[in-house]
DNA sequence: TTAAATAGTTAGAATAGACTAACAAATTTA
DNA sequence: TAAATTTGTTAGTCTATTCTAACTATTTAA
């Protein structure tokens, strides 16, 4: 069974892959908090179980194999999330290092319980699509709210950005999914948006808007 | 924080220390399918941490500390197989392979909110009491079914043993917590027990009584 | 009460996964 | 394009946990 090292690197690395499909080592290292070395050697043990392909300072890419690995783990990760929020009455921003480590439970019953009590989602509760058990994912056609013009009305689909401190900031401005949000005006220099929902209107960040994916 | 290996040590020395009190380090070296040396080695690490009085060639003893610790994961353990079985509609027979992997996960809101949907529940799905959160668990004072006269009537609360063999033998027998079981005859031979209970009888061997707590 | 059997210990080695120090290749910048 | 910077690699070490082989203490039984 592969440890929960191996499994960690390839989530990342295949989190890595999705926006460039080459992958860099000092990303690695970054994201796991860990050093060069270490991921050089990982990495060619990855390489060596067939789940990347690795030459010497050439830039990584993930094999078919390792995509798949990854995907599930990513299931497992989502699957959970989506579970803790809808039957356990946890916040959007709480799950994430629950998830974490239940992501590395090997009991594949244990999954596909939590799948049919929630009704086989599609999306966990930032939005993210949910791979399916043979390692497929759904591919999202959102679009950030920063690319929207005045005028628009659109809805609030799903978060490029997951962190705690991101979640509770939405939580504080009420920002849901599902949440019907109209821009009202794009401010040129900075591209602050003024927009509507909900009844109220605020004023976004750019750095905001290009997190909030909507359609 | 303990790493699993710890953990499971500690679970496996409290277990073994409620029957006799003092531990034989061949007995953990059995349980967790290791060899002597290994055992030595973590004994020694434990003791190191307070967790147990360890002397050369002297049985081993549980610290308070290490009590207190063991009860805790044990706590994580049996809130996770009652939830399996309340809230995701596993069998008895099921969790415990689940449950011997969630009690791992550090995360103490996960569990509080567990027991709290569980309605913060004293026993476990085979009937064993399930520690509070300060370690302490309660004593229960049944006794085993083969301890029982012929004209006895008695309920089924607990299991003295709960592998996956026995579980299905039960649920074969249809014999589940609760149930209300009339003591017939006892053989005097084999101390094999004819016993009724929801409606029809059974003959049960005295290993299966000795494993069936009651009162 | 001594010999045999059982239980516990030590020494030394293996593996996984992490690290630092030193170095080499690739890329960026002047 | 040469120098500086960044990125990636190798070598060697460390810790945790496991193992086997060899040995010692304790217990059991003849």
């Amino acid at each position: 069974m592969n440890s929960q090292s191996i499994e960690n690197y390839l989530k990342v690395i295949f989190n890595q892959a999705i926006s460039t499909d080459e992958v860099n080592t000092t990303g690695i290292a970054q994201a796991l908090e860990v050093s060069l070395p270490s991921v050089n050697s990982m990495v060619k043990k990855l390489a060596g179980m067939g789940l990347l392909e690795y030459q010497k300072y050439k830039p990584l890419k993930i094999t078919d194999k390792g995509r798949k690995m990854a995907a599930r783990i990513i299931r497992k990760h989502r699957l959970t999330e989506m579970y803790l929020v809808e039957k356990m009455g946890f916040g959007w921003e709480e799950v994430h290092d629950i998830a974490e480590q239940l992501e590395h439970i090997q009991s594949p019953v244990f999954f596909d319980r939590m799948d049919e009590l929630l009704g086989y989602p599609q999306r966990d509760p930032h939005g993210s699509p949910i791979p399916n058990k043979n390692g497929q994912i759904a591919v999202l056609e959102y679009r950030p709210l920063a690319d929207c013009q005045p005028g628009e009305q659109v809805e609030l689909k799903a978060l490029g950005h997951t962190s705690d401190e991101f979640l509770k900031y939405l939580n504080s401005k009420e920002l849901a999914l599902g949440v019907k949000v109209e821009v009202l005006e794009v401010e040129a220099f900075d591209r602050n948006m003024k927009v509507e929902y909900s009844g109220h209107q605020e004023v976004l960040s750019a750095l905001v808007c290009s997190k909030l994916l909507v359609s």
